[in-house]
DNA sequence: TTATTTTTTTAGATTTGTCTAAATATATAG
DNA sequence: CTATATATTTAGACAAATCTAAAAAAATAA
């Protein structure tokens, strides 16, 4: 059984080598953690001796089998909760993350069974993200950046790569939640922002929030 | 805010304290929270220095009013995860107490309100005890002990004042759960163990157990 | 009231996770 | 290839919560 900091240690290095095989930076590791890198390597060493990953001083860090599986099981568990805080609760998807942290850690494999029922095996979290099931699989289709839509397409919003409050929020008053359907009209060559239109409105959305919304064509 | 530690030192503070307005001794912390009176003292140092206990050296001590909200609002999300573990997830009431000690320390005013509602605001917890409300209120009924019932008398199951895995069980085999009504028939001199009639069967109870039933006449 | 037992506190160490400052290794640039 | 910059590690310290062993206070018994 590992420790709350170790577990987070786990979930930040499975999130930075997630779509990416090289090695994890301590330094990368010490800004997600928001701690310091002499820090890291303290974690980093203990995590090693504990078998849950594979490291080469000055090397950065893999995950192994083991640690791989622990991390996807801490990810599993928060994005159930965050479904049962939307779904159940009430709460919207801007305001679920903090909890979810904190849930995450709650350990108990029939727990979480239990809540995966209750909550109908879901696929996927508020945010679009998939569900690992019990056995750690989920299948990752690859979606396409708004920002990468050619003029005249259409696509069906599936999740977002950027789940700050204040990003999601700004996304619900634009009315630019999941599921939602929207084409794209116009590409602005000066900066990149993009016109599209949603639900009958025409909306202009720059290039660094296109950039974070997830879009099935 | 409180650490985990903090928080159960001051829940386990305030269940010594209720019904006994005498100072907290530092063995029977230390008894509770299985750990060595040394470390009782260094810690009711620290909740003295937080103002959350009155502490005189060597006259054990008492929660302040600011403590005793503190513990009242833990004792408060512990049953109410309890119901939502027994009321949602089907979880039975020998498998919840563990899982609800975690979950008590999950620290957001929000959740604890909207999980409340979400269950209706219930008045019990699966074992008959009490939630309080938001505001620290909740009345304490006080029951009678089986052990105290006299023949022929009549009584219907409100709760029970040992929660361990062990003894709910034992009661659950006999049927004999929350709500049940029974009638006691004998009481046997010899070892004070007890006879009584709950849905027409004929069942047998040590005093021990009959000490732990908590009944309303 | 004196002796003995029980309870509580202190002193000093240990573990976990963190930090700062300094040392070392690696990467990049000229 | 050498100098400089960046990244990482080591050394040493600290705060939180715990422990053991010893000292001190309070309670109980004789
Ligand atoms: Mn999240
Ligand atoms: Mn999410
Ligand atoms: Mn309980
Ligand atoms: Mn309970």
């Amino acid at each position: 059984m590992q420790s709350f900091t170790e577990e987070n240690y786990l979930k930040i290095i499975y999130h930075l080598s997630v779509n990416n095989d090289q090695a994890v930076q301590t330094n990368a590791i010490a800004e997600k953690m928001q701690t310091k890198a002499a820090s890291v390597t303290d974690m980093i060493k203990k995590l090693a001796d504990k078998q849950l990953v594979d490291y080469k001083k000055y090397q950065g860090v893999h995950l192994t089998q083991t640690g791989r599986q622990a991390a996807i099981n801490i990810v599993r568990k928060h994005r159930l909760w965050e479904v049962f805080l939307v779904e159940k609760l009430n709460f919207k998807w801007d305001e679920v993350h903090d909890i979810a942290e904190e849930l995450e850690h709650i350990n108990s494999a029939e727990l979480v069974e239990r809540l995966d029922e209750f909550l109908s095996f879901p696929k996927n979290d508020p945010h679009g993200d998939p569900i690992p099931d019990k056995h750690g699989k989920f299948d990752a289709v690859p979606f396409t950046k708004l920002s990468k839509l050619k003029t005249g397409e259409k696509g069906l919003i599936m999740g977002v790569s950027e789940h700050s409050s204040a990003f999601l929020k700004h996304l619900e008053k634009l009315g630019l939640t999941l599921g939602k359907t929207l084409t794209l009209t116009t590409i602005t060559d000066f900066d990149g922002s993009v016109e599209i239109i949603v639900e009958d409105k025409k909306i202009s959305v720059t290039r660094e929030v296109a950039k974070h919304i997830l879009i099935r064509i």
